[in-house]
DNA sequence: GCTGGCCTACTCGGATACTTTCTGTCCGAGTACTGACGG
DNA sequence: CCGTCAGTACTCGGACAGAAAGTATCCGAGTAGGCCAGC
């Protein structure tokens, strides 16, 4: 149980998207050679977000990726869900009945199964409160961009 | 990213173990027979939650497991670090300094890190509001455990 | 000189291997009961 | 008859495979720009 690597690197891609001027592109070569990633699988994750709908992808000559939703419409919710999926954190095995015995059940509902619903509702909800715009301003702090937007301005694509 | 199963397996082990009349043990091999688990993985749950100090073991004949706290001094973080470990959820890979370059971090901290720390503790905040006994109330409200009770008096040793 | 069509180069996208984690198994270490033997 | 001792049966405990998920890769599909030929 841990978060993929892929919900930190996506969360870099999108950092780097959230830079771009608008109705321009970068390719997921230039990004995965920046943040020194493999360049399939960094494709393969930006697949997954375009799914999500959280960026846009135009193929042939000057392609690329850019952003589809403003920064601070995207929340960790958001990433965790196009690379994770939406499956359920737990799915009960039954494992009740096997304890209860057969026919000795009144609800349908395990109350196991009903806590961890509750708490991966929880988790959610916490997930929900990040967007991306916070994360930019938060990076912002800690160091000068100055030198992300000069490389940008070298890679992207109109 | 999933629970693994073995959490609620242990939930279930620690339910029946809370049945159990003080100063008395169970094998392990009854519990996987009822609960319909893997023997020889039950039993290595089982020697991670001794390893927490949830619950205690005799070897020997006559030999068991017994809880080693009250269920309301359990909680759902206790079962969680004994079965997932405490390694933190998220480790990043310092692709901060690949974004920014090389003697551009002001901070030493990715405040992304920080940010999933946060997160971190919120979610183990939620675990630790739930504790065995509530579970154990739970359940008993779903179904009649006299049955239960029964098997476990059959199976017990002092 | 302009327009249209074709070609090429470059992009994303999906099917395919490799690695790590999780699950499951087997055999050895240790202890308490049991039975026999001797006093 | 009672106490002691050794054997045995049963337990947990740790080292060893198999399965599943996550990560990484390669090659094909598709598009936009550039070049050339024809008008």
């Amino acid at each position: 149980m841990k978060f993929k690597a892929g919900i930190e690197q996506s969360i870099y891609i999108l950092l780097i998207l959230s830079r771009i001027p608008h109705d321009h592109y970068i390719t997921s070569d230039d990004i995965s050679l920046r943040l020194r990633l493999s360049p399939s699988y960094t494709k393969k994750l930006m697949k997954l977000l375009v799914h999500e709908g959280l960026i846009n992808s135009t193929t042939g000559k000057n392609g690329g990726f850019a952003l589809a939703k403003s920064p601070s419409e995207i929340t960790l919710t958001n990433i965790f869900n196009a690379i994770e999926g939406r499956g359920a954190l737990y799915n009960d095995s039954d494992l009740l009945s096997n304890l209860a015995g057969e026919n000795n059940i009144k609800k349908s509902h395990c109350s196991i199964k009903l806590v961890m619903d509750t708490i991966e509702n929880g988790w959610k909800a916490l997930l929900d409160q990040v967007t991306l715009k916070q994360l930019e301003e938060d990076i912002m702090v800690s160091f000068d961009v100055s030198g992300i937007d000069k490389w940008i301005n070298k890679v992207i694509k109109k």
